[in-house]
DNA sequence: TAGAGCCTGGACAACGTTGTCAGATGCGGG
DNA sequence: CCCGCATCTGACAACGTTGTCCAGGCTCTA
């Protein structure tokens, strides 16, 4: 019996998900469907009393205009789309937050996901923020091929890149000073006597780690210093495999009397480490964090500021918005040496 | 003339705007608009060859799907809302990280905003939300009440509060225990000894905060001492006001020998104040946060599980929208004291 | 080879809103 | 007293998708 469990069917679904329309609105304040709109969008050429009781009826209704409807119907989402790594990594909150804030001047909402460094995941929820119709992208990519991009730019979907450049596709990309700021940390430590430094950060395919990587390796020929093979330790970020990597850097004959590390996580283990062994290594980290400054001795960073990186990406986002496409550019924030007293041990003997 | 404005307005928007609809994909392959809705949705009726030359219209138009008109034809959204404090607080990561992931898990999408703490602000969003017919929401509020919410509720918007109550409403919510948690905290530092305990705590309209506190005065009672109006400093949270206070209590006649810290952000500039005094005052703090081992002496907490927090109630959000509502219901997650050493310090003479 | 039944494909309405346009109403002036 | 005008209101189509329902063509069997 089909209809009845069309009709069951219908039971439920008003029971939970059924919300009063602009028409309901209508027949109970006995006004015409447009007038409802008019009065909910604050719309001119409405009689104040006409007003008062079309806002009776909303009241007692509870109604609330269905912004998928006025979408489908007025093309723009008022909302952006932000595809960062990991929200739980310290780095992306307050870089996800001055994105919000930016959005947020602009009256627009904050659509976001994480891509667990997976490429794959990162197409998914970048394409499933896309059949949102978000007006806006702001992504900092895992994978390095974008080319599934190609139809939403063409469609004038305004995207920025951030902390990484977009792949085979020319886009907007927001950038820190990888290559500089990690020549700049390695210079200071060999500027301090160091000449055996390790360096330990991500693989290489991503485009950050491969910049601090060339960063270290110019600052190493420009002081003409031989690099060993076992000074570096590449594609290695989680606790586990940066301990052992340290601490096999750190045997040996002849082990470095300094380690940079390439980003803010790799920079907490290694504080651990040496902790643990209580051997005066020297240590730069790339990104600040939190407390830095609190650990004996304090940790000397390459600090790269997240939410100069979100604001700046997300205004770019809106001025392609409110301007049509500009050319696609790439802006590099400066990075910073905050000198702590980690890095400026000298080498021990 | 304005057939012409309006002529030059539909240029613009068909050149940055306008995307192929299934319309559109349709005629290109030369077949029905709901076959190719067949193709698109992997529903089955279509022949293989059929489906080839829609896949073929597809890809070569880089159609994709408008989930608004389908999510106003379906009535189901696949997004869930979230509301926080504010996403550069290292505690809230982790927290929306795991609903994030339950979302995910039950594919769907995640829209987020800040409060900042400003009750009318957590309206706005909350209801903008809601005009995007977010299936659930899950909220950290910042007002007390939430009365707004009822429609919503009528309407069956799953909705659970995390981490504060709801006010003058009726919903499921997800807390720490702070009481009991700060209970201990003080009773730990009573232990080792001190009865000249200072707390710094948040705004105790802020339920959590309140909470907290009563923690604190119940310790103290318990252990019967009369605690003195100097010791306690409410509705601080910024650094410079928080500082001063710290600093207050060490002074004075008969300073304080432990203080109480009512969350991570109290705990880190408490620890800063004592770094520079140097004197040897016992400190355990609400929340944890990273680090906190790492520091001379070592931060003992009272640690709240933020991504258990978030998980939970995802969890439950989702099982309301799986099976219609559940009675309103309370779940408190326990907290555990994490000794590490500032904790344990006896007091000063 | 004709009829029954299945499989594929398409026409049409509906979701809730907004833009367009035309009708209704009331007012003042001739 | 009637006309013109301004102001307010409502009917209608359209946005892009999906659910329903029906038609046509095919295969299989008798």
């Amino acid at each position: 019996m089909p209809e009845t469990a069309r009709r069951g069917d219908r039971i439920a679904a008003s029971r939970y998900g059924n919300r009063p329309t602009m028409k309901d609105v209508a027949a109970r304040a006995g006004v015409g469907l447009k007038t409802v709109s008019r009065v909910v969008n604050g719309e001119p050429g409405v009689t104040p009393d006409t007003e008062r009781r079309v806002q009776e009826a909303i009241d007692a209704l509870g109604f609330r205009r269905n912004d998928s409807a006025r979408v489908l119907r007025k093309g723009r989402t008022a909302s952006i789309g932000l595809v960062l790594e990991d929200l739980a990594d310290p780095f992306y909150g307050p870089l996800s937050r001055a994105v919000e804030e930016v959005a947020r001047a602009h009256g627009a909402l904050l659509i976001n996901g994480s891509s667990a460094e997976d490429p794959e995941r990162e197409q998914e929820l970048v394409l499933a923020l896309c059949a949102r119709r978000v007006d806006g992208l702001v992504v900092i990519p895992a994978g390095d091929d974008h080319r599934y991009l190609e139809p939403e730019l063409k469609a004038g979907v305004a995207t920025v890149f951030v902390d990484r450049p977009a792949g085979r596709i020319d886009a907007d990309v927001v950038l820190s000073d990888s290559f500089g700021g990690a020549r700049d940390g390695v210079a200071h430590l060999i500027a301090h006597g160091h000449r055996r430094i390790g360096f330990i950060g991500d693989m290489p395919r991503i485009h950050t780690a491969a910049e601090r990587l060339r960063g270290y390796r110019a600052a190493m020929e420009d002081a003409g210093i031989a690099v060993a093979d076992t000074w570096m330790s590449l594609g290695v970020t989680d606790p586990e495999r940066v301990r052992r990597a340290a601490e096999e850097m750190l045997a040996g004959p002849s082990p470095v009397t300094a380690i940079f590390a390439g980003n803010n996580r790799v920079t907490v283990t290694v504080v651990r480490v040496l902790a643990e062994t209580g051997r005066p290594v020297a240590l730069v980290g790339f990104d600040d964090f939190e407390l830095a400054d609190l650990l004996r001795p304090g940790v000397t960073v390459v600090a790269q500021d997240a939410a100069a990186l979100g604001r700046t990406a997300a205004e770019r986002l809106f001025r392609q918005l409110d301007g049509g496409p500009l050319g696609p550019e790439r802006i590099d924030l400066p990075t910073r040496l905050i000198q702590r007293g980690s890095g400026e041990l000298p080498p021990a003997p």
